[in-house]
RNA sequence: GCCGAAGUGGCGGAACUGGCAGACGCGCACGACUCAAAAUCGUGUUCCUUCGGGAAUGAGGGUUCGAUUCCCUCCUUCGGCACCA
């Protein structure tokens, strides 16, 4: 391992070993050969012997070491400790779990192995030929449809795939136990660009590379020994896939919300394609799959109308989704609350001076602010504002035109940067204000974007610190509006006094220079719980210059891609007619498999010498296709439905599977789909409703996100940083039950965090000590006794009712702590002679049920060792018996002034008069009294005692 | 800058109605076994301690008999947005 970080060489030395573990090099009884009777025999004479060398030895040796003086001090004072804390029975009752799992422990090394590999091979064929999860509509079952986001086939499987989809299958497993006829199906979101940046790098077709790769996958996949439905996998790069895909599109453009337009596009000059805004990400505004900064392009382009729908995205009131998913909607889709406000052109003044427009123009500007429109000193137009010719005067002419210039070939990272020093140019022409008839100057500047709200806005500077920015600049009018509270505080009242200014006043206060607002309370909230902007914009209203508006952040989602490896957007360019959609009857227009992939800037298929010429569905003549192909997200955003009947050909989905499948009632995947995937999914039910196609507001029910398993050095995983940890590896090395359960076990699902090397094997020998104690014949001994035996079954139940719980709130970490405790109750019942008992026979029984979602191999193993009928994945959930599962003696500590003091042991249902007595009369408790009457006594039944002295 | 989430031992994390902080596991230390390892097993493991106790859940305050949990202020980390008028 010469070169290697001492990580390294630990990590890999710990795969060796764990791989010599896995193939038997090490271990002496692994001969599966010979009879098993003789390996037992022959390993428990071996401990035996050992055993009680050992204990002659640990006699012998520490009495010279007692009679060190340290030791003997120690010595003498521990009785005195033990006596005192013979009250703090935890300690000693703790002791007794952990001797008992010692001795279990040492019993487990005598079974035979737990071999992983055999076990789940054998399974995982029987499952498959027996249909076990096979999904079938059943009127007499609730249905759970069960989705995990389908993987996007890049070549193999990642550690990421197994923490996001084995506890999905987990749940969904649950789901099934409880009566549930669940529905866990898997796919591959084949189309995209990583399989034509193969294609270009190494040569390989991209239908070629994809679909190899869907087969190691898939392999990959089944590995895990998930409940998925194969039988319903749905590729979105099949052709009686994205024939729906298609459709879809047609759909949407037929009611409007699909649209061409030629704007200015964000545009990745690595991936030689256009993006949609949310693609777009970072301060440096870089493409979302290769990190590359975008450009602006003018392009002409397809759209789907997701703007229409924002008002409704807004409204999570119907679906369980995360918090954290609703704000990044939310906010993504950003909406504000404000007023439109019309201002006029002013006319040409009678000096030369003035706007150049004829009079009778007007500009439309947004405002959050309508309260501050008596400081509105001057306008901003967006370069590209259309009205910028026609106000701009003759003598200014050559500098707007330079400036617009010099605006176009700016990158949006220069141009947004919000830490520029802002620049504009005067435009010659005036506007006049609606509120006061001032005329005031209308400059153009590269700081009011084209794309938000009307493209011009009112300067406020006293109130906005951009404006005042720009104002102090350029030396422009400030007028402040908005008066503090306090008697002496900025900004000054008077005009004259606005040169004392050194920021734009943005907080509470009460308006002046306003008019007839003169006075009114003004709080920097936005929207019309803010009074003054309430009562402004009534004024507006009544005086017929403004209104009530709202404006959001969000775009439309451009959805072209000048790229091969896509679904195909079906329409037809014709000379006379224009664009329309090919005829459902030609659908699928299938991709050629003969392009020639080259990163040109355009698509392939434009390039092609024959795909594109068509004939127009209007009239015949000849007409071009659409060279550009679908966004991928466009695939992905109907997957759910094409799951419900993947090889249906009247439409894209069946309606009897629909109406007894959807919606999808649990969702799992990563968040950082929020502004898209999540987002677009959401959209596009909703228009497919509004088409007619689908019912319901809402595709997806309930949603939860998992977080990211990071390499062991807290970085992203990554091959160039070489801390990759393959999940194959891990599974032949442990098993994949145990992979399975470490990655429930060891992180908070939600968060995810470093894969921490070793973490692995406090899982692994759990499993193995559940293999050990369930596979162990009884042992013929002293029968237990009653207390024994109950308290067995209380802890039983005690844990299938916090298990059933932790599953439904997909808490899988504690599932499992819950399991490994109840195992170490286990053994020490078993130790006090339990086994045999049909109280045990139940707890093992219940154990296995309660395991089996997680570890669906070594459960059913066990459970058909055990004779029980096949398969432990079809029983029924265990039911809690909350008799059983009731404490009745239960320890209560007693606190002195908020101390835990003393503890005092009671019957469960013993009276809050019986508790207190028992209390006040414990001897630690005496103590800490002193003799004093307590002030005051509370009982919380069941829980402690807290005495105020 | 704005919005959101999260801060608990050496580490992952638990504490589910405001009620015994540190469950479960990893790691570590020492010991048993071994020629030696590995595996397994045993003991211990929040910190301080004069061995009576005391302190502690990012920091500081508040409410309460009682706060990891509720409220306020601040700090740190992560995620998102970012000239959005």
């Amino acid at each position: 391992f010469g070169g290697h970080t001492c990580f390294a060489r630990d990590f890999a030395a710990r795969r060796l070993r764990a791989h010599f573990r896995a193939n038997s090099l090490f271990d002496l009884t692994l001969d599966t050969e010979a009879p098993d009777t003789f390996i037992d025999e022959e390993r428990m004479a071996t401990k035996k012997k050992t055993k009680t060398a050992s204990k002659k030895k640990m006699t012998r040796k520490p009495v010279p070491k007692k009679a060190a003086p340290k030791k003997a001090v120690k010595a003498t004072k521990r009785p005195v400790k033990v006596v005192k804390k013979s009250a703090a029975a935890p300690k000693a009752k703790k002791q007794a779990v952990r001797k008992a799992v010692q001795m279990t422990r040492k019993a487990a090394a005598a079974e035979p192995r737990y071999e992983h590999a055999r076990i789940e091979k054998k399974w995982q064929a029987k499952w498959e030929a027996d249909k076990l999860y096979r999904a079938v509509m059943d009127g007499s079952k609730p249905k759970h449809y069960a989705l995990t986001m389908l993987p996007y086939p890049s070549g193999d499987l990642h550690i990421g795939h197994w923490y996001a989809m084995t506890p999905s299958d987990a749940r969904a497993r649950f789901k099934r136990m409880n009566g549930y006829n669940v529905m866990f199906p898997m796919g591959f979101d084949a189309f995209g660009l990583p399989a034509e940046n193969a294609a270009i790098s190494r040569g390989i077709h991209p239908k070629v590379w994809t679909y190899k790769n869907i087969e190691r996958m898939r392999t990959q996949l089944k590995s895990m020994g998930a409940m998925f439905d194969w039988e319903r996998e749905a590729v979105s790069a099949d052709p009686k896939y994205y024939k729906w895909t298609e459709w879809f599109f047609i759909q949407l453009f037929k009611h409007g919300l699909a649209y061409r337009k030629l704007s200015a596009v964000d545009w990745c000059p690595k991936d030689n394609t256009t993006l949609a805004r949310e693609q777009v990400v970072g301060e440096n505004r870089v493409c979302e799959r290769c990190g590359t900064p975008v450009i602006k392009k003018n392009l002409e382009q397809w759209f789907f109308r997701i703007t229409k729908y924002a008002d409704e995205l807004l409204d999570f009131s119907t679906i369980d989704w995360p918090e954290r998913i609703r704000t990044l909607q939310t906010n993504w889709i950003g909406r504000s609350v404000g007023a439109s406000v019309i201002f006029k052109i002013a006319p040409p003044s009678p000096t030369g001076r003035g706007a150049g427009g004829e009079g009778g123009d007007e500009i439309e500007i947004f405002t959050t602010r309508p309260d501050t429109l008596w400081g509105a000193t001057f306008m901003v137009f967006s370069p590209e504002h259309p009205l910028v010719d026609k106000v701009t005067t003759p003598e200014h002419m050559a500098e707007v035109e330079a400036y617009k210039a010099e605006a176009g070939r700016k990158s949006d990272i220069d141009r947004e940067a919000a830490d520029k020093e802002k620049t504009g140019v005067f435009t010659g022409g005036y506007a006049i204000n609606p509120v006061n008839d001032e005329r005031i100057p209308i400059w153009v500047a590269d700081y009011v974007l084209m794309t938000y709200g009307t493209g011009a806005i009112m300067a406020v500077p006293a109130h906005d610190e951009r404006d005042f920015a720009f104002a102090r600049k350029y030396e422009l009018k400030i007028v402040p509006v908005i008066q503090p509270l306090g008697a002496d505080s900025r900004p000054p009242v008077q005009e004259s006094d606005a040169g004392s200014m050194d920021a734009a006043y943005e907080h509470d206060g009460v308006m002046i220079n306003s008019g007839p607002f003169n006075g009114t309370r003004a709080t920097n909230d936005k929207g019309l719980q803010n009074p003054a902007i309430k009562a402004v914009t009534e004024w507006l209203e009544q005086k017929g210059v403004g209104k009530r508006a709202v404006n959001y952040r969000i775009r439309d989602w451009l959805i072209s891609r000048q790229r091969y490896w896509g679904a195909p957007i079906p329409m037809i360019h014709c000379e006379k007619h224009g664009w329309n959609p090919v005829p459902e009857s030609e659908l699928p227009v299938l991709l050629p498999d003969d392009v020639a992939w080259k990163p040109t800037g355009e698509s392939p298929l434009k390039l092609h010498p024959t795909w594109k010429n068509t004939t127009c569905p209007v009239c015949g003549e000849p007409a071009t296709r659409e060279t550009d192909t679908m966004d991928t997200f466009m695939c992905s955003s109907w997957y759910h439905l094409r799951y419900l009947s993947p090889d249906y050909d009247k439409g894209a989905f069946d309606d009897a599977e629909y109406n007894y499948w959807m919606p999808v009632d649990t969702y799992t995947g990563g968040a950082e789909h929020a502004t898209m995937h999540l987002l677009y999914t959401r959209f596009f039910h909703k228009a497919l409703r509004d088409a007619g196609i689908v019912e319901g507001a809402e595709p997806m029910l309930q949603l939860r996100n998992q977080g990211q398993i990071l390499g062991a050095d807290g970085q992203r995983m990554s091959k160039s940083r070489g801390n990759v940890i393959d999940p194959d590896e891990q599974v032949s090395a442990y098993g994949a039950d145990t992979v399975r359960a470490f990655l429930m076990f060891g992180y908070r699902w939600s968060e995810g965090g470093p894969w921490t090397t070793g973490g692995i094997d406090g899982t692994s020998r759990w499993l193995r000590r559940v293999w050990a104690m369930f596979t162990e014949s009884a042992r013929a001994g002293q029968p237990p006794s009653s207390e024994v035996v109950k308290t067995l079954r209380r802890r039983v139940h005690q844990t299938l009712r916090n298990v059933s719980r932790d599953y439904e709130q997909f808490e899988f970490n504690t599932i499992i702590s819950s399991l490994m405790e109840l195992l170490n109750e286990m053994q020490k019942a078993r130790e006090a002679g339990a086994a045999g008992t049909k109280e045990w026979d139940e707890a093992v029984e219940i154990y296995l049920k309660m395991m089996a979602p997680v570890t669906p191999h070594i459960a059913e193993e066990i459970w058909s060792q055990l004779g029980k009928p096949y398969s432990i994945h079809q029983q029924a959930w265990p039911k809690v018996d909350e008799a059983a599962a009731k404490e009745d003696v239960i320890e209560i500590p007693v606190q002195v002034n908020g101390k835990v003091r003393g503890r005092i042991t009671v019957a469960a249902d013993a009276s809050e008069a019986a508790i207190r007595a028992a209390a006040l009369a414990n001897e630690a408790v005496q103590k800490y009294l002193d003799g004093n009457e307590p002030k005051k006594v509370i009982v919380v039944q069941g829980r402690l005692i807290s005495i105020v002295v």
